[in-house]
DNA sequence: ATTTAATGAACGAGCGTTCGCTCGATATTG
DNA sequence: CAATATCGAGCGAACGCTCGTTCATTAAAT
């Protein structure tokens, strides 16, 4: 006799989507601040607007809210590279466009990419490979540009250089935003953008 | 009236540093397992070799034990590197020697790495900057090489170039560990090396 | 005998989670 | 149109437990 078995179910749709937004928006507020394991339930809830009761209505256990934040954070991200990048051109340009628009979105989130960065290893093993997989997806938006580049003959990559220089873009983005403490007092994000692009497009060898 | 204020100072040395040892050593197995904060006083004691009470006896809080693994961490990773790279010589072979090196450490370090790079935001706010200027020391070692490099034109790298692109090798070396559940997909630790140094040292555009 | 090292039971703050209750809104009845 | 019953979202005190930390006691060393 199992009484709040699937409570979400019942419930109205659009209130439940209310509430999980509340509540991803306070969690996140508060992870940028304390990280996943120092912010208590209660704090999500009060940061949320509602009790912890209230909270528990939403979701089964703690572990849930990191879910959903992570969730979240990888769709904002997605979607605002989806919106601003141009896969199918494969020409330099749009790489360097690509490449430059990500950059910034990483700038523009990041605490957020460092919050998920940090955390996502807390997540339960069925959650993890959900969220891993959402970068994956990522990094194969890069592939692909790659791809019609070196299909248009910009230039020469083979599949696995083309894989591992896709990882390389999106982990040099992100280091932007985890090696923020080092990078900033050397570089703007413009600087950053600039000079990384030259070295991973010219590479260090033979420049004039 | 504190009575226990400064007990490592009385201790004979010989213990303190026998004690520690076995912290580490015990505390980083425990840590690569289940991370810093699923990680319990009594479990690091235990797998020390002796008791809760003992433990307390060498540290003054929990955090202190974060704090001796990570550094004990950089200056194994530190040790080694010192210990095979020749940052002197300034031609090409050595920076690809050096990296390949780099690498390999990275490697064998993989889970202690991992700890670090996953558990280093938890320390306090005197520790943390200490640990993150042992990581600058070692990303000062790749722009010694770059600079002697230039110096002997090798090719050619301004300061800020130089400065980001030891940051870029130190990361993406980095990145072969925290970022291993899709790369041992799809390459080898050689591989790995091979290709990723072509692409940072030749960059994509002209390749035949 | 005195000092130093080691011990682990005891403490208590803080945590995630639960569940009996409230109370306004809605539906039913007379 | 009341009067009444039902519903369920919201609540927060309370529970059970974990964990970091302490300290009185014992054992070992000098």
């Amino acid at each position: 006799m199992k009484k709040r078995e699937v409570p979400a179910s019942v419930k109205d749709e659009r209130l439940v989507k209310k509430r999980r937004n509340q509540m991803i928006k306070g969690a996140i507020t508060l992870f940028k601040q304390k990280g996943f394991h120092q912010t208590t339930t209660r704090e999500i809830a009060r940061a949320s607007g509602f009790s912890i009761g209230t909270l528990y209505e939403y979701i089964r256990k703690k572990e849930d809210v990191l879910y959903l934040v992570c969730d979240r954070i990888y769709d904002e991200v997605r979607d605002r590279m989806e919106q601003a990048i141009d896969t199918r051109q494969g020409d330099l340009n749009s790489l360097k466009l690509a490449i430059a628009y990500y950059f910034k979105v990483v700038d523009e989130l990041q605490d957020e990419v460092l919050v998920m960065y940090q955390e996502a290893k807390s997540l339960g093993k069925d959650s993890l490979p959900y969220v891993l997989n959402k970068e994956l997806q990522m990094v194969a938006m890069f592939e692909n540009i790659l791809k019609r580049c070196v299909g248009n003959g910009v230039f020469h990559l083979n599949e696995r250089e083309i894989q591992l220089f896709a990882h390389n873009i999106f982990v040099l983005g992100q280091m932007w935003g985890f090696r923020r403490w080092a990078l900033k007092k050397l570089y703007t994000l413009e600087e950053y953008i600039e000079i990384q692009t030259k070295l991973l497009l010219e590479g260090i060898m033979k420049r004039t």
